[in-house]
DNA sequence: ACATTAATTATGT
DNA sequence: ACATAATTAATGT
Protein backbone atom coordinates (compact mmCIF):
# COMPACT_ATOMS: atom_id res chain seq x y z
CA UNK A 1 0.00 0.00 0.00
CA UNK A 2 1.06 3.81 -0.30
CA UNK A 3 3.44 4.76 2.59
CA UNK A 4 1.89 8.64 3.86
CA UNK A 5 5.28 10.37 4.14
CA UNK A 6 6.57 11.62 7.25
CA UNK A 7 6.78 15.34 7.59
CA UNK A 8 8.63 15.12 11.18
CA UNK A 9 10.66 17.93 9.53
CA UNK A 10 8.13 20.86 9.75
CA UNK A 11 9.69 24.40 10.84
CA UNK A 12 7.68 24.58 14.18
CA UNK A 13 4.59 22.99 15.38
CA UNK A 14 2.25 26.03 16.65
CA UNK A 15 1.17 26.16 20.63
CA UNK A 16 -2.55 27.29 19.33
CA UNK A 17 -2.86 23.55 17.90
CA UNK A 18 -3.38 22.41 21.34
CA UNK A 19 -4.09 25.60 23.60
CA UNK A 20 -7.22 25.06 22.86
CA UNK A 21 -7.54 21.51 23.31
CA UNK A 22 -9.55 19.72 26.53
CA UNK A 23 -6.44 17.83 27.69
CA UNK A 24 -4.18 21.03 27.27
CA UNK A 25 -6.20 23.73 28.02
CA UNK A 26 -5.23 24.01 31.22
CA UNK A 27 -1.53 24.69 30.53
CA UNK A 28 0.57 27.35 29.77
CA UNK A 29 2.23 28.47 26.82
CA UNK A 30 5.91 27.15 28.34
CA UNK A 31 4.12 23.77 28.70
CA UNK A 32 2.37 23.54 25.87
CA UNK A 33 5.85 24.12 23.81
CA UNK A 34 7.40 21.17 25.86
CA UNK A 35 5.15 19.11 24.99
CA UNK A 36 5.22 20.16 21.41
CA UNK A 37 8.80 20.17 20.94
CA UNK A 38 8.39 16.31 22.40
CA UNK A 39 5.50 15.46 19.54
CA UNK A 40 5.99 14.06 16.24
CA UNK A 41 3.85 15.58 13.73
CA UNK A 42 2.62 13.38 10.50
CA UNK A 43 0.27 13.40 7.56
CA UNK A 44 -2.37 10.25 6.69
CA UNK A 45 -3.39 9.77 3.17
CA UNK A 46 -7.06 8.71 3.22
CA UNK A 47 -7.80 5.47 4.39
CA UNK A 48 -4.37 4.20 5.77
CA UNK A 49 -4.03 2.51 9.32
CA UNK A 50 -2.22 4.56 11.85
CA UNK A 51 -1.76 1.88 13.94
CA UNK A 52 -3.26 -1.29 13.92
CA UNK A 53 -4.88 -3.63 16.22
CA UNK A 54 -2.91 -5.96 18.17
CA UNK A 55 0.36 -3.70 18.19
CA UNK A 56 2.15 -3.23 20.55
CA UNK A 57 1.21 0.48 21.86
CA UNK A 58 4.03 2.65 21.43
CA UNK A 59 2.43 5.69 20.82
CA UNK A 60 -0.54 8.16 21.58
CA UNK A 61 -2.19 10.41 19.32
CA UNK A 62 -3.61 13.75 19.21
CA UNK A 63 -5.98 13.92 15.59
CA UNK A 64 -5.00 17.77 14.63
CA UNK A 65 -7.17 17.39 11.76
CA UNK A 66 -9.59 15.12 9.74
CA UNK A 67 -11.36 12.03 10.86
CA UNK A 68 -9.87 8.24 12.26
CA UNK A 69 -12.45 5.55 12.37
CA UNK A 70 -11.40 2.87 14.88
CA UNK A 71 -11.86 -0.66 13.71
CA UNK A 72 -12.12 -4.42 14.54
CA UNK A 73 -11.68 -6.91 12.84
CA UNK A 74 -13.59 -9.70 13.32
CA UNK A 75 -13.24 -13.52 13.05
CA UNK A 76 -14.60 -13.65 9.77
CA UNK A 77 -12.60 -10.86 8.14
CA UNK A 78 -15.57 -8.55 8.36
CA UNK A 79 -14.21 -4.94 9.22
CA UNK A 80 -16.38 -3.40 12.33
CA UNK A 81 -16.37 0.43 12.81
CA UNK A 82 -16.50 0.38 16.76
CA UNK A 83 -16.69 4.45 16.53
CA UNK A 84 -15.34 7.51 14.73
CA UNK A 85 -12.79 10.28 16.68
CA UNK A 86 -12.95 13.90 14.83
CA UNK A 87 -9.96 16.06 15.27
CA UNK A 88 -9.60 17.43 18.57
CA UNK A 89 -9.14 13.97 20.42
CA UNK A 90 -6.76 11.53 21.30
CA UNK A 91 -6.56 8.22 20.27
CA UNK A 92 -4.11 5.21 20.70
CA UNK A 93 -4.41 5.88 24.26
CA UNK A 94 -4.78 2.52 25.79
CA UNK A 95 -1.84 3.09 28.52
CA UNK A 96 -5.18 4.94 30.03
CA UNK A 97 -6.82 1.83 30.36
CA UNK A 98 -3.27 0.02 31.04
CA UNK A 99 -3.38 -1.79 28.09
CA UNK A 100 -0.17 -2.40 26.57
CA UNK A 101 -1.36 -3.10 23.07
CA UNK A 102 -4.17 -1.11 20.74
CA UNK A 103 -7.46 -3.01 21.19
CA UNK A 104 -8.22 -2.04 17.98
CA UNK A 105 -6.89 -0.69 14.36
CA UNK A 106 -7.09 3.61 13.89
CA UNK A 107 -7.92 3.86 9.54
CA UNK A 108 -8.02 7.67 8.51
CA UNK A 109 -11.38 8.14 7.06
CA UNK A 110 -10.32 11.32 5.31
CA UNK A 111 -6.66 12.70 4.91
CA UNK A 112 -5.45 13.47 8.25
CA UNK A 113 -3.19 15.04 10.28
CA UNK A 114 -1.89 14.23 13.82
CA UNK A 115 0.77 14.32 16.59
CA UNK A 116 1.79 11.59 18.66
CA UNK A 117 4.23 10.80 21.27
CA UNK A 118 6.14 7.98 22.58
CA UNK A 119 4.02 6.34 25.27
CA UNK A 120 7.04 6.14 27.98
CA UNK A 121 5.79 9.80 28.28
CA UNK A 122 2.15 9.22 29.03
CA UNK A 123 2.56 8.72 32.63
CA UNK A 124 4.72 11.57 33.09
CA UNK A 125 2.21 13.89 31.48
CA UNK A 126 -0.64 12.59 33.78
CA UNK A 127 1.91 13.43 36.54
CA UNK A 128 3.21 17.09 35.39
CA UNK A 129 0.08 18.85 33.47
CA UNK A 130 -2.87 19.28 35.23
CA UNK A 131 -6.15 18.33 33.60
CA UNK A 132 -4.44 15.82 31.02
CA UNK A 133 -5.17 12.79 33.13
CA UNK A 134 -8.70 13.66 33.98
CA UNK A 135 -9.51 14.76 30.10
CA UNK A 136 -8.01 11.37 28.79
CA UNK A 137 -10.06 9.57 31.22
CA UNK A 138 -13.08 11.38 30.14
CA UNK A 139 -12.85 10.67 26.71
CA UNK A 140 -12.16 6.65 27.71
CA UNK A 141 -15.16 6.86 29.32
CA UNK A 142 -17.56 8.50 26.80
CA UNK A 143 -16.40 6.06 24.09
CA UNK A 144 -16.95 3.04 26.33
CA UNK A 145 -20.36 4.32 27.14
CA UNK A 146 -20.88 5.11 23.65
CA UNK A 147 -19.91 1.49 22.42
CA UNK A 148 -21.83 -0.10 25.02
CA UNK A 149 -24.84 2.18 24.29
CA UNK A 150 -24.13 0.42 20.58
CA UNK A 151 -24.12 -2.93 22.12
CA UNK A 152 -27.12 -2.63 23.84
CA UNK A 153 -28.91 -1.57 20.51
CA UNK A 154 -27.97 -4.29 18.47
CA UNK A 155 -29.84 -6.74 20.85
CA UNK A 156 -32.99 -4.43 21.26
CA UNK A 157 -33.54 -2.38 18.30
CA UNK A 158 -34.33 -2.86 14.90
CA UNK A 159 -33.14 -1.92 11.92
CA UNK A 160 -34.80 1.13 11.14
CA UNK A 161 -33.98 2.85 14.66
CA UNK A 162 -29.95 1.48 14.81
CA UNK A 163 -29.74 3.25 11.50
CA UNK A 164 -31.00 6.47 12.82
CA UNK A 165 -28.97 6.58 15.75
CA UNK A 166 -26.01 6.16 14.01
CA UNK A 167 -26.88 9.06 11.79
CA UNK A 168 -27.68 10.93 15.00
CA UNK A 169 -24.16 9.82 16.80
CA UNK A 170 -22.49 10.61 13.62
CA UNK A 171 -23.88 14.15 13.31
CA UNK A 172 -23.12 14.64 16.88
CA UNK A 173 -19.74 13.96 16.70
CA UNK A 174 -18.54 15.05 13.47
CA UNK A 175 -21.26 17.31 12.48
CA UNK A 176 -21.01 20.07 10.28
CA UNK A 177 -23.76 22.70 10.05
CA UNK A 178 -24.48 23.89 6.58
CA UNK A 179 -27.28 25.84 4.84
CA UNK A 180 -30.13 23.29 5.91
CA UNK A 181 -29.16 20.78 7.91
CA UNK A 182 -26.49 19.33 9.65
CA UNK A 183 -23.81 17.03 6.97
CA UNK A 184 -20.99 14.35 7.98
CA UNK A 185 -18.00 15.64 7.99
CA UNK A 186 -16.44 12.94 5.78
CA UNK A 187 -17.64 10.24 3.30
CA UNK A 188 -19.57 7.74 4.66
CA UNK A 189 -20.98 5.00 2.38
CA UNK A 190 -24.03 2.81 2.89
CA UNK A 191 -21.95 -0.41 3.18
CA UNK A 192 -20.20 2.27 6.23
CA UNK A 193 -23.42 2.87 7.61
CA UNK A 194 -24.51 -0.82 7.23
CA UNK A 195 -21.23 -1.83 9.48
CA UNK A 196 -21.78 0.35 11.81
CA UNK A 197 -25.42 -1.04 12.67
CA UNK A 198 -24.87 -4.76 11.64
CA UNK A 199 -27.29 -4.83 8.64
CA UNK A 200 -26.52 -4.59 4.82
CA UNK A 201 -26.35 -1.53 2.43
CA UNK A 202 -28.98 -2.47 0.56
CA UNK A 203 -31.31 -2.18 3.99
CA UNK A 204 -29.59 1.52 4.25
CA UNK A 205 -29.65 2.53 0.93
CA UNK A 206 -33.45 1.60 1.17
CA UNK A 207 -34.23 3.84 4.29
CA UNK A 208 -31.82 6.76 3.45
CA UNK A 209 -33.99 6.51 0.10
CA UNK A 210 -37.19 6.60 2.12
CA UNK A 211 -36.10 8.99 4.66
CA UNK A 212 -35.11 11.35 2.13
CA UNK A 213 -38.36 11.26 0.27
CA UNK A 214 -39.45 11.95 3.90
CA UNK A 215 -37.11 15.22 3.83
CA UNK A 216 -35.43 14.26 7.19
CA UNK A 217 -32.07 13.55 4.94
CA UNK A 218 -30.07 14.27 1.28
CA UNK A 219 -27.39 12.35 0.64
CA UNK A 220 -25.03 11.87 -2.62
CA UNK A 221 -22.26 9.55 -2.75
CA UNK A 222 -20.43 9.17 0.26
CA UNK A 223 -21.64 12.50 1.82
CA UNK A 224 -25.00 12.72 4.04
CA UNK A 225 -26.82 15.50 5.07
CA UNK A 226 -29.59 15.19 8.09
CA UNK A 227 -32.02 17.68 7.22
CA UNK A 228 -34.45 17.54 10.32
CA UNK A 229 -32.69 15.25 13.36
CA UNK A 230 -35.81 15.69 15.49
CA UNK A 231 -37.56 13.39 13.21
CA UNK A 232 -34.71 10.94 13.31
CA UNK A 233 -34.74 11.16 16.80
CA UNK A 234 -38.39 9.86 17.07
CA UNK A 235 -38.08 7.62 14.74
CA UNK A 236 -34.69 5.90 16.57
CA UNK A 237 -37.63 6.16 19.46
CA UNK A 238 -40.10 3.92 18.46
C1' DA B 1 -38.90 -7.86 9.47
C1' DC B 2 -35.18 -8.45 7.56
C1' DA B 3 -31.19 -10.75 4.37
C1' DT B 4 -29.54 -12.32 -0.10
C1' DT B 5 -29.00 -12.32 -4.89
C1' DA B 6 -28.66 -10.20 -8.95
C1' DA B 7 -29.33 -6.80 -12.40
C1' DT B 8 -29.10 -1.82 -13.42
C1' DT B 9 -27.73 2.76 -13.05
C1' DA B 10 -25.00 6.60 -11.36
C1' DT B 11 -20.70 8.73 -10.15
C1' DG B 12 -15.86 9.84 -9.56
C1' DT B 13 -11.00 9.18 -11.40
C1' DA C 1 -12.93 3.53 -19.94
C1' DC C 2 -12.88 1.83 -15.61
C1' DA C 3 -13.83 0.89 -10.81
C1' DT C 4 -16.62 1.92 -7.10
C1' DA C 5 -21.08 3.40 -5.13
C1' DA C 6 -25.98 3.42 -5.03
C1' DT C 7 -30.63 1.91 -6.36
C1' DT C 8 -34.15 -1.28 -7.22
C1' DA C 9 -36.72 -5.52 -7.76
C1' DA C 10 -37.25 -10.26 -6.81
C1' DT C 11 -36.77 -13.98 -3.87
C1' DG C 12 -35.64 -16.32 0.49
C1' DT C 13 -35.70 -17.17 5.75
Amino acid sequence: MNKPVATSTLPRLDESLLSHLPPFSKLDKRQIRTILDQATSRRYDKGVAIFDEGAPAERFYMLLDGYVRVVRVTATGEQVTALHIPAGQLLGIARAIGKEFYPATAMTATESLALSWPMTLWDSFAADYDGFATESYKTVGNRVSEMNNRIVEMATQQVEQRVANALLRLINQTGRKVADGIEIDFPITRQDLSELTATTLHTVSRLLSAWEKQGMVQSKRKRIKVCDPHALVVLSQI
